[in-house]
DNA sequence: ACCTGAACACCGTTCAAGT
DNA sequence: ACCTGAACACCGTTCAAGT
């Protein structure tokens, strides 16, 4: 029911020997290519979200014909999953390695992670469901190589990495499902508010009904990260 | 697209004045009733999946005719969420708030969290597509009391809450979706090893190959409540 | 090599109707 | 008050066929 890396190309065969004029080349309209479809699937996951991507709506918004796409991708699975890959995507600063800032570096990284998702909110929603893609894999590699250098032992370094993913990825998740709508937001804290005497705790931590998410998930990463950094 | 708390009971009307011999009276089997829906629909998201929740099939497996449960439950989105929260009922052990290891306590609740969520991997995957049903708030309430008790200022419960939270989030979903099956582990550690010269940095930390989920998911707590407790 | 429409086996939900 | 089947407007995907 899930799994399989890529997904992408089933199958796409080796190229040709020659490449010769294609479609493409001829008109301004680029051909039908992945990476249009995969374009158009973020498009459409950021108008509609999860239950607004169907492989008819994709081909339309693609221009093509319906069943065009089965060429190009295996299945829907497949479309999920390039969609929050290519999400995710990581351009590394140029400076990157090179301060001693290790702390400033990590909370960057982790920062850019987690704008990245909630810019398509429905990627917290789909990524419990998907495989680590190469992205996300890369962004893991490098954040590990910034801890190591900042001096946490290899033994250390698979409950650090994880910890770290962890807190983003709840983080994302909690804020992604109280931010769906205005509506839904002001419900929900209305149903909160409502609770108090069932549940004085909450209330008075105000918990969720403070909106400064951003100063909340930071305060809880230094909180881990006081606990991981090396002892001296 | 979601939201309402509860969304049970759309129609349910107010009792008749005298509740009469029902069904459920006069034979031995119980009349369809919103209880064994929704544990129906447990059991068959244990069995099937997200993806194997169908309300045809539910309705089969409660022996009652298809449309039937549209009587019981606004839609859905209302089975997912019924079925989510009852998997996440906590029965207070009758001891507690009464030991002064506060830590043990937190540990306590929060594995138990986790367990409960490993049992019904489903659980992982709809949770950022659902909003708070009262047992996860009744598990907040009581975990911040806890912390309260153990001397968290009133201005830390927030971030502590959110912090401790995410982490069992986190943890549960990274860890559900490694575990679908069997072959999608296997596969997924295959990746993740033939991946190890462009990962140097995860193929040294043997990130999520070392399978001590329980063991990491214990040592990243302890950095979260070292960073948590309240300094003296 | 790439794209297509018709067709199949499903869905969730509405509604008018039964008891 | 509670349950039902027929019907509607969709789905994802296969397949034989087009260029």
């Amino acid at each position: 029911m899930a799994g399989k890396a890529s997904g992408a190309r089933g199958k796409r065969p080796q190229r040709p020997g020659a490449p010769r004029l294609s479609a493409e080349a001829q008109s301004g309209e680029p051909a039908l290519s992945l990476e249009r479809i995969v374009a158009a699937a973020v498009e459409l996951l950021d108008a509609e979200g999860v239950d607004g991507l169907t492989m008819r709506k994709l081909a339309d918004r693609v221009g093509a014909g319906a069943m065009s796409l089965y060429w190009h991708v295996d299945n829907k699975e497949a479309v999920f999953d390039l969609a929050l890959d290519s999400v995710l995507e990581y351009r590394e600063p140029p400076q990157a390695g090179e301060s001693q800032d290790w702390r400033g570096e990590v909370l960057h990284m982790l920062e850019d992670w987690r704008a990245s998702m909630l810019r398509h909110p429905w990627s917290a929603a789909l990524l419990p469901r998907r495989a680590l893609g190469p992205n996300i894999l890369l962004r893991l590699e490098l954040l590990g190589r910034t801890l190591s250098r900042a001096g946490v032992a290899d033994a250390d370094l698979n409950v650090a990495l994880w910890s770290l993913w962890n807190h983003v990825m709840g983080a994302t998740i909690t804020r992604a499902s109280f931010e769906r709508s205005d509506d839904d937001l002001a419900a929900a804290q209305q149903r909160l508010t409502g609770l108090s005497e069932r549940y004085p705790t909450i209330e008075r931590s105000r918990l969720l009904l403070d909106n400064d998410w951003d100063g909340t998930f930071r305060d809880g990463l230094d909180f881990l990260l006081d606990g991981l950094a090396p002892k001296r």
